[in-house]
DNA sequence: GTCTATAAATAGATAGAC
DNA sequence: GTCTATCTATTTATAGAC
């Protein structure tokens, strides 16, 4: 029954995961390969047997949260004022996970630079990213929970950056910022400031 | 009249604007000695004559820079509105000079890392950004421009995670986000929700 | 698929001459 | 204050045996 393939395959997996606690402590540049290839009990030539060099590795460890998260976290499905509320609880779900939390916000950090083996990935997910929470927002205007003619990507782009940077002063003092309670705030906030104006009166605005 | 004593500081702010660059394009971890140096015109050697370790220069670059930034915006002198106002304009001046921004942007990724040189800096930082920030607002609140019993602290950390959460966005892709813009929108929308209730009449809410 | 050995480059830091 | 020379350590990647 495929041994080969299923231990070659939970080798794989293996080394991912020593990779991102590697590059999620030393960034990029800090991590090296010896001291992954000593997590998983390997060689360093052993490692690059898998991953033919250190940039492909990273990516390789990008690509694969990405498809664990795009399963956990199904923004697309909610909208309108529900997509806020799921957008804080994956804030709330991440204070819960520090290591991948400093993962994504080392990479990105060090990413913003041009050369930087993440900087394309970078910023497709920050593109892809945008696209989804504007798409959410959009669908909660055409249902009327939020008033017409807001700037969707506008605020995309304020939800995405809000998170980022919370997490980057939680991670640097976690005692001082709660991060879940702050973003809750701002996405409170949020829902009152883009409720349609007052109707009439109460089930008015629902009846067609 | 002091020549030694003249051209010697000239050389140290001349190494202090090299290293920046170089700390800005590589991070701390994949700056190089030899290569800021070069840019000075001076040995590995020389450079580490002027500041003992690579650590305590980074550590040079970055209190360098918050002397600089300190006198040039001076949060503490407006209040109310007006800070906010300020800091839309901070963010204005900062899509001119993308290189400081990038500095900033990576070290701070570098530094969530408890080891990292940077890390002490960067806790201090935002807990004085903080402070100023919060310190503003409530002069708002004082002032009767903002309504009473706002949480000043959790805006406070909100307004400095949009500015570094777009700064990652506007470096990674700047043709994308106008950072600036952005920014200004959620200024606007705070001045807006922060307001207190709607008095009985214009002109009312101003006497006492 | 995993290993040892090694290449080849670069790093930060120090010693000591001038 | 600046240099050359050197030390020591570490890096990624490759070659080739098993």
């Amino acid at each position: 029954m495929r041994r080969g393939y299923a231990t070659g395959q939970a080798r794989r997996e293996r080394i991912l995961a020593a990779a991102l606690l590697e590059f999620a402590e030393n960034g990029y540049r800090g991590a090296s390969l010896a001291r992954i290839a000593e997590r998983v009990e390997l060689s360093q030539a052993g490692l690059l047997h898998h991953f033919r060099s250190k940039e492909r590795l990273l990516v390789a460890v990008l690509e694969h949260r990405d498809e664990l998260d795009a399963r956990r976290f199904d923004l697309a499905s909610a909208g309108g004022v529900d997509a806020l509320h799921a957008m804080a609880a994956v804030v709330g779900h991440n204070a819960r996970v520090p290591g991948l939390v400093q993962l994504f916000s080392v990479i990105s950090g060090e990413a913003v630079t041009p050369g930087h083996p993440g900087h394309e990935w970078a910023r497709r997910r920050y593109r892809r990213l945008r696209a989804q929470v504007a798409a959410a927002l959009r669908l909660g205007v055409e249902r009327g929970e939020f008033r017409a003619g807001l700037d969707t990507e506008a605020h995309a782009d304020r939800l995405i950056a809000m998170m980022d940077g919370l997490q980057t002063q939680w991670l640097i003092d976690p005692e001082r910022v709660d991060m879940a309670a702050v973003f809750r705030g701002y996405v409170d906030d949020l829902v009152a400031l883009l409720a349609p104006p007052a109707a009439p009166g109460p089930g008015t605005a629902a009846a067609p």
